[in-house]
Parts: C-alpha cells; structure tokens; sequence
DNA sequence: TCATTACATGCGAAAAAACAGATATAGTAA
DNA sequence: TTACTATATCTGTTTTTTCGCATGTAATGA
C-alpha cells in the first residue's frame, strides 16, 4: 500500500465515511452503507469497489448480500492513521451512526 | 481542520511528498522544493498555495525568498497521521531528500 | 532609475473523478 | 421455470483537478 494509494482513496467524503464506519463495525453490507450514507447504490457500490480496488476494504458474499471490511492485510500504519483520524474527529460520522443504529433490526435489509 | 481537507490536500504526489519533507526539515523555500520535487516553479507554487490554504503550511517571507513550514496550529492528530506516514514509507521521499542534499550549500538558491 | 531574482497568479486546455440513470448479474425462493 | 432481491457495471455527462505557459508582483542591488 503506497501512501498516495491510500490518501487518494480516502480524499472523497462517501468513501472516507464508508471507511471510518468500518473502522468501528467488524462489516457491514451494501445497504446498511446505503442507509447509513444516505446514498443511491449504484454510487455506494461504486465508491466500495475503488476502496477495494485500493486495498483498504475486503468483501466477502453471503448469500444475497454482500459484507465489506477493512481488508485484513492492511498495513499497520494505514489502519493506525484511519483509526487516528476517526478517534479524534468522531462527529464527522456521527450522524451516519445514527443512521446505521436505525436499520431494522432483524435481517440485513 | 476537516478530515476530508486533509486528505484532499495530500491525495497529489506534489503536495504529499512537499507535506512529508516538511515533516523532516523545519523550513523550505519555494526554490528547495522545486529542487526536491524536480518540478517547475508554477506548479510547486501552485501546490503550495492550495496546502496553506487548507491549512497544512504556514508561509514567511524573508527577503526575496518564502519559506514554508507545516502550519504550527496544524492539529496534533493530523500532525501524527503525517509523521506515521513518513515513518512507515521513507522511500517515498528517499530521492527527493538526495536531490535537497546537493543543492548549494551557501545561500538559498 | 532599471535590471534581476524569487515567487504568485491568470487563463485555456487536458485529464481525471464523480455522477445519475438504465441495465446486467447472481442468488434465492416460489 | 419465473419472479424477486441485492449488488455490480455500463454509458454518457458534468464537475473537479491538474497542467503548461505567459504574465504579474515584490524585494534587492547596481
């Protein structure tokens, strides 16, 4: 992972809160980020297949949905830097976790 | 200081790696880093310019020359993501380092 | 005063990124 | 099989970013 790698794919505001999220939810499916970002899927699935692309996010399917997290080979310092960044600025998703703590509760979507 | 306008600042080559040498020397003119960088003075300006209007540098001028510096009131957490990221990927700057070290010794430029 | 040096900025072109909307695919279930 | 749900991708367009080159400005020194 270059560092310009990674600063590229967090320097948009749909996937750096889509990545920060996943820094507190172990995974998360297409539309609980759809919910919790309040945006159209085909642009939230777009933004999670560049962070993927990247390196930062690994999906996994289950049946129909399909669950992304931080990808687990990702360097010690990029994961030190995202958790830095969402430690210090918790407000800036704030309201996407609102989102998210909303969704029905008992399947995916 | 946002976390999107701090990653938006550092998503170009030019302006992470200009960021990251601030990181190692206290001071720079436009004239050391266009040497550093190898890139023309327009453009080394220009890139200099959008990080001080974001925040990350702080610019004097002394004479004929201008001398810039990462910003003093730059955030502790963005300071520590900067400094891991030059910590974890020297040789992301190794080169332009070398091409600092042979500039004139004497005078600035 | 004029010339020179160091840097900034204006402008138009080119490249890259982001978008909406339509459509495709894959899994599930009837 | 057919229908439905979740997700991915295609296509064309708009917006944003980056760039080169020319020009402007400010400080210095002759």
């Amino acid at each position: 992972m270059q560092p310009l790698t990674l600063y590229k794919a967090i320097a948009d505001g749909t996937r750096l809160k889509a990545v920060l999220l996943l820094c507190q939810q172990p995974e998360l499916c297409v539309c609980d980020l759809m919910q919790a970002l309040g945006e159209p899927q085909p642009k939230v699935s777009r933004h999670l297949a560049l962070l993927k692309k990247a390196g930062l996010l690994q999906d996994k399917k289950r049946g129909l949905w399909v669950f992304y997290r931080l990808h687990p080979a990702l360097p010690a310092w990029a994961e030190m830097v995202l958790r830095q960044t969402l430690a210090h600025n918790p407000e800036f998703i704030r309201d996407n976790i609102a989102s998210l703590a909303n969704r029905p509760a008992v399947t995916c979507c």
